[in-house]
DNA sequence: CAAACACATTCATATTATTTAATATGTTCT
DNA sequence: AGAACATATTAAATAATATGAATGTGTTTG
């Protein structure tokens, strides 16, 4: 019940600034709305993996696991570190792991 | 604290009832991840509105609003009710409202 | 230092989503 | 029935994303 009533008289300086926070919330929403993405972001909420190990869990090529790590960087919902020849990543968005927390519940129990 | 640990030692059909869960996921969240939708869904959340109402908020043409509406009740994510002239939606998906309600949360408190 | 390994980046192409414009449908009112 | 209104659908143009192949970078090991 945490949703607003919003009246019909809103102000348009109002809806403007809804509509800056629907914009974000969107371009964060993007970032995790792909298969690949919601799957790694998942694992690594178990903690740091490797991308060696990504590529296990996704069965597909290291080239394309790289790249949705790569844009979940640019978003800032990862962080990548290098150990010897592994890089090793985790989450660095604690919102990503609310959004995840719910859709989990919705999405994946039976 | 919902997410589950994942073993290192996963077997195959549980990533790929996992990948199932994400497939399907991600479809719903694609389908809320764009700013006039999220616009919508929130405005919808305080009731019943008609399409000229929902134009009014997104200062856009009518039938760009009409398509994302077409788009949201392809997901089922809103439901319509005809009467007389204007057709009104409303919310027809409780996963939606949850996810919202984080949503909201997190971009759109100061 | 060369080979092997782990990972990232780039580029070309394919797929999907969004936007715009035009037109169609259903309802009310006269 | 015809005009006016509210909404939906379609098609075409454009933009954003995803995929695949090839190549590049940094690190370790012999």
């Amino acid at each position: 019940m945490a949703l607003p009533v919003i009246s019909e008289s809103i102000s348009q300086s109002e809806i403007d600034s809804m509509m800056d926070n629907a914009i974000t919330a969107s371009q964060f929403l993007k970032a995790i709305s792909h298969e690949g993405r919601l799957m790694i972001l998942c694992y690594l909420a178990s903690g740091e993996k490797s991308v060696t190990d990504l590529e296990r869990l996704l069965s597909s090529r290291q080239a394309a696991v790289s790249q949705q790590l790569s844009r979940l960087r640019l978003e800032g919902l990862v962080k990548a570190r290098r150990e010897g020849k592994a890089i090793y990543y985790t989450l660095a968005d604690k919102r990503a792991t609310r959004i995840l927390d719910v859709v989990y519940d919705i999405f994946c129990k039976r």
